[in-house]
RNA sequence: GCGCCCGUAGCUCAGCUGGAUAGAGCGUUUGGCUACGAACCAAAAGGUCGGGAGUUCGAAUCCCCCCGGGCGCACCA
């Protein structure tokens, strides 16, 4: 679907070539939107800068421009207004007629080999339960690999399981030494119902009783360090709960209906030994070094450049080469540690391993397994050390990586980044992306609702931290389970006739559209202050409000067919001779009567270019704001303009095929952010 | 101490690489269901864009300094 962008393109290479043709300079080309139809469609103030550099005044410019430049197919005519901007007029009929034949057209697959886009979203900790602060996360990077996907790009999503770290350990002693479990009977609960729920508050009750005595930690340590090298029946219980809260979290999940392509654990990281390979990279290359002095003796670190290096990265990386350089230890300050005195390697150690592994640096590969069958028939994989199932995938070898991960870990990523730098791979590194987002908090007077103790000092506060550790957080499960129940509470009252399957399955879509519409609002840099009142509305800015305004079009399409069944075959048939310029809708569109259909046309061929702008910025948001502009300039259209009763049957037929447009970009965009639009609700 | 993020209407948030009169939703007040579904629409009220200085033809946006909040800166992950 390129319409708007196409003609902007357009406009953006003829001022381009012509300005540099007439006037031998460059000028950035900006083009923005102006604040009024009236002004046009697109609007450059670029004379202003180009008066600078002429030493002419703004307006003159503009004139002289809009004067000389050659016609632009699909602008109608331009205008010179203020103090020098130029406002260029779309031709409103050529642009609907664009419109509706690229709506629909599914965005062209990618081809086998073209560059992967590897997108990491998820990663929770399998300890636990989901809570609304994981959803974020996988809302956001689902969003996102659709954005790419509807974009043309190939992409493959990775869930990164933490499968033997503290969190697992917490849980397994838990089992095993505060609760005196064994074996067979964790395996038990393991396959039991809610896992996850008892593993929630079992963590809580670890976490507490850890603290009570100290000297526990000491079994704490033994436990991860059996669970890292995988033998014995400690291990075993790990894995065991590990996988078994990975399908429940991935049960949760299907309901949002967000699917992977690969789990990778960190087990296999270890057991294959990723880390032997990338350690002997980085000290071949000289990209860490042993410590043999100061606090960190003994530890293989990596030095960072420092903030001014970083920022003045360009300009000197000449002078370094010419610098005589000492050879000094690095600087305590900047130097990370990889390789701790004791010989074990880090979090962040693992991380450059892993994500060697993603760009295919690493001479080393995963066995693979079937793990889970998405609803829709996806198969996600899971990583394994020893055995391969057939037909698996090839994995990895990204062109691109984007790790959808909260903005705390910023530093972390960073050193990632920088060891791949470190080992030479600026590439790559530069294809790293951190798609960092904002917490979720609560509303104190939310905190208090769920009966968590706040400090007074926190009440006042817009927003209260929550810790998973205390067990404090709204659950994923939960909060699906409240909407599902509000949702059909309301379709029950609406539609009592309604089969209950049917009613279950609007109740369902209104549930999810309404709660990643609620996530997706917010721009990734805000913490979203979590309230249920908020979270469970269904009306103003909110998914509910754009799936209706599609089942308003499904209402309208219904009642048409009753009232005249061949409305369907007319309607194809009006695309037909609007191509053909059989139906000619410029007068309907012609200012100033016909601005307000102008507006929702307008509107409806803006998808392409706000998705474009989406994926630039890396910000969901931005589509989903676009959703809701079209469902409200649908209402106001819906409002105006009553369809079926239009008299002028060449009106009723534009009228008829806005709507369809209307509907096919609704669906399209709700498609991307991973919701559907029911038939009715 | 150093680094990153945030401060816009009563509340929750948009505002893109600087551009024309700062926008939405919620809430409040008022009006609209005998025309395609009122989970809707129309109208009103509501803002020294945290403060100050600067760059610019032009600043909510960019630079600097303050004030106020959040988060990082482990031989944790």
């Amino acid at each position: 679907m390129l319409v708007y962008k196409t003609v902007e393109n357009r406009i953006r290479k003829a001022l381009k070539h012509h300005i540099h043709e007439r006037y031998k300079v460059d000028v950035p080309i900006v083009l923005e939107r102006p604040p009024k139809l009236a002004m046009g469609e697109a609007a450059s103030p670029l004379c202003f800068e180009l008066a600078k550099q002429m030493r002419k005044p703004p307006r003159a410019l503009a004139q002289e421009i809009a004067n000389s430049l050659k016609p632009v197919p699909g602008v109608a005519r331009i205008e010179v207004a203020g103090g020098g901007y130029l406002n260029f007029f779309f031709d409103r009929a050529q642009f609907f007629r664009a419109a509706c034949e690229e709506a629909g057209h599914e965005s062209v697959s990618p081809v086998a080999n073209a560059p992967k886009t590897v997108v990491e979203h998820t990663s929770i900790n399998p300890n636990k339960a989901a809570h609304i602060g994981h959803v974020r996360n996988a809302v956001l990077g689902d969003t996102f690999a659709r954005l790419l996907r509807h974009a043309g790009r190939r992409v493959e999503v990775q869930n990164y399981i933490d499968n033997t770290g503290v969190q697992v350990a917490d849980v397994v002693l838990g089992f095993l030494h505060l609760e005196k479990k064994s074996l067979a009977e964790v395996k038990t609960l393991a396959a039991g119902p809610k896992f996850d729920y008892l593993c929630w508050d079992l963590y809580t009750r670890v976490t507490q009783w850890l603290a009570e005595d100290k000297s526990r930690l000491e079994l704490r340590n033994q436990t991860l360090k059996e669970i890292e090298e995988g033998h014995g029946d400690t291990a075993k219980a790990g894995e065991i709960i590990a996988t078994a809260i990975v399908h429940c979290h991935l049960r949760t999940l299907d309901r949002l209906g967000i699917d992977f392509d690969l789990l990778s654990q960190e087990s296999e990281i270890l057991h294959l030994k990723f880390w032997d390979a990338a350690f002997r990279m980085l000290k071949e290359r000289n990209a860490i070094q042993l410590a043999t002095s100061g606090k960190n003796a003994g530890c293989w670190v990596m030095q960072l450049p420092s903030q001014r290096d970083a920022a003045d990265d360009e300009s000197n990386t000449a002078a370094e080469t010419s610098e005589a350089k000492p050879e000094e230890p690095p600087e305590e300050a900047e130097a990370k540690i990889i390789v701790r005195s004791t010989g074990t390697v880090t979090y962040v150690g693992k991380d450059i391993a892993h994500h060697l592994w993603k760009f295919g640096l690493l001479d080393r590969d995963f066995h693979y397994q079937r793990f889970h069958k998405h609803p829709d028939g996806h198969e996600a994989w899971v990583t394994s050390s020893d055995r391969d199932d057939p037909g698996a995938p090839s994995f990895g070898h990204a062109h691109d990586v984007f790790n959808v991960i909260d903005s705390r870990q910023a530093y972390p990523q960073q050193v990632v980044v920088a060891g791949l730098r470190a080992l030479g791979y600026d590439e790559e590194a530069d294809h790293l992306k951190h798609f960092a987002y904002n917490v979720v908090a609560l509303t104190p007077r939310c905190a208090q609702e769920m009966g968590y103790e706040i400090p007074t000092e926190d009440a006042k506060k817009q927003y209260v931290d929550v810790s998973g550790r205390k067990g404090q957080g709204v659950k994923a499960d939960d909060l699906l389970d409240r909407l599902e129940t509000s949702a059909r509470a309301e379709v029950d009252s609406r539609h009592p006739e309604s089969p209950e399957a049917e009613r279950s399955a609007i109740g369902h879509a209104i549930a999810i559209g309404a709660l990643r519409y609620f996530l997706l609002r917010f721009t990734r840099s805000t913490v979203i202050a979590f309230d249920f009142e908020d979270a469970l509305s269904f009306e103003g800015e909110t998914g509910p409000y754009v799936q209706y305004a599609v089942v308003r079009v499904n209402g309208i399409l219904r009642k048409g067919a009753e009232l005249d069944p061949d409305i369907g075959a007319e309607n194809s048939k009006n695309i037909e001779r609007l191509k053909s310029g059989a139906l000619d809708v410029a007068p309907f569109l012609a200012t100033p009567a016909g601005d307000d259909l102008w507006d929702i046309v307008l509107l409806a061929g803006s998808l392409d270019s706000r998705v474009e702008f989406a994926i630039s910025a890396q910000e969901p948001a931005i589509l989903a704001r676009f959703a809701f502009e079209l469902a409200q300039a649908f209402n106001v259209f819906y409002h105006k303009h009553h369809i079926l009763s239009e008299k002028d049957a060449e009106k009723r037929a534009f009228l008829l095929l806005i709507t369809a447009l209307v509907r096919e970009q609704l669906v399209t965009t709700l498609g991307i952010m991973g919701i559907t639009a029911p038939e009715k609700m």
